[in-house]
DNA sequence: TAACACTTGTGAAATATTTCACAACCGAGG
DNA sequence: CCTCGGTTGTGAAATATTTCACAAGTGTTA
């Protein structure tokens, strides 16, 4: 909290917090049976924990509940964060329909789109409204994250709208690359994921 | 090719490749430029190119049509891939219905399920299979790369099931996280997304 | 109690990566 | 021809991150 953690230490928690979410809280875990579940070498995880002021253990490992919410308790992983989704497409349907567990840490309580018509036509736990809304109704329902997934050339606006509701951090998944000062932006992009796989496999033999 | 770029590296170079894609190949990029298209500082850019053993180039920065040609060099981004889907759900059928253009370096080549009738009604240009006969299919269509979206207790079997015919790197969106010591795997978690961006967002004031 | 087998936690060493600073280059405009 | 403004390329310095090695803790068994 107090010291920033490298990112990749972040990183490698948020990893870590998964797996534990699916586990029996009393399972014991020494660091190389962790780092088998995750693949992470088992000096690298007890060293994480040490620089993020881990908890007293002992030997025969962590036990997985505490483990949990030490990590949960460093990120505040307990508060629920209010997200929307916007553009209706495929992509962001599958959000909408099929919410994340994950322990209720985020609740999907709107979804956004310019087509007015998609919005009436589909059926939904979710309320649905039309994109100029976006800033006022992220206003009011204090949404946190927002969730990008309209066509790239709507990318740009869709942040702006999100940043003039207020809102804390965007993950998007439209082509473009946004990026911002004031608020956090992660960009994902599964051709690039595709491309930087390909770009890893040193002897990939390139077929027809 | 000869040294092994840092991964970093070759994750920035994937961005800028994409940018570049999007764009006339006669426009002049100088390095701060392009570095504020992908936010990434302007001499990180120049290392990168650098030990990438960049082409020659001169002030006035670089042609796009030559940079694009020179990472697509790099990496064998010319020669197309064919790559195929394991689970027909939203998210799998939004890469087949959506198929990725990417300059045709990706070709989606097949999509599996397990569940038969799914397989029969869906309408698609891609061919469908059940997931028995993936390993045979993946052999003789030469599928080079495979998407994995399938529910977690079915990630380990449809990445062995992968594996057995001979697939090189495998993308996969299951909440299982999936490693092998043979093929190049990158698991991607769309909570896990939102969770990383909430832990890096320092004075995140949770709502509700 | 002593010895063993297992573990964690962490300073220090080894690497990896980013940042900096600056020489060298180029074209334009006197 | 000289200077100015803008640019690249890169060795070296500064940081960041990972790996190592090992002291120290604990439970078990004899």
């Amino acid at each position: 909290m107090s010291v920033q953690l490298p990112v990749q230490t972040v990183s490698r928690l948020c990893l870590i917090y998964r797996v534990l979410l699916g586990m029996d809280r009393e399972t014991l875990l020494s660091s190389s049976k962790l780092g088998k579940l995750v693949n992470i070498p088992a000096h690298t995880i007890r060293k994480d924990l040490s620089v993020a002021g881990k908890l007293k253990s002992s030997n025969a490992g962590y036990k997985a509940g505490e483990l949990l919410d030490f990590i949960k308790g460093l990120f505040n992983f307990d508060a629920p964060l209010r997200v929307c989704v916007a553009g209706i497409g495929l992509l962001g349907s599958s959000f909408i329909k099929n919410p994340v567990q994950e322990g209720g840490q985020f609740i999907i309580v709107a979804g956004f789109d310019t087509n007015i018509n998609k919005i009436e036509v589909m059926k939904s736990e979710v309320p649905l409204f039309p994109a100029y809304e976006m800033a006022d109704r992220i206003r009011e329902m204090k949404i946190d994250l927002g969730i990008i997934a309209v066509p790239a050339q709507a990318a740009e606006i869709t942040m702006q709208r999100m940043k003039e509701g207020g809102i804390k951090g965007i993950l998007n998944f439209s082509p473009a690359i946004l990026g911002d000062k004031d608020i956090a932006v992660r960009n994902v992009h599964f051709a690039e994921e595709l491309r930087f796989l390909t770009a890893m496999i040193p002897d990939l033999e390139k077929g027809v």
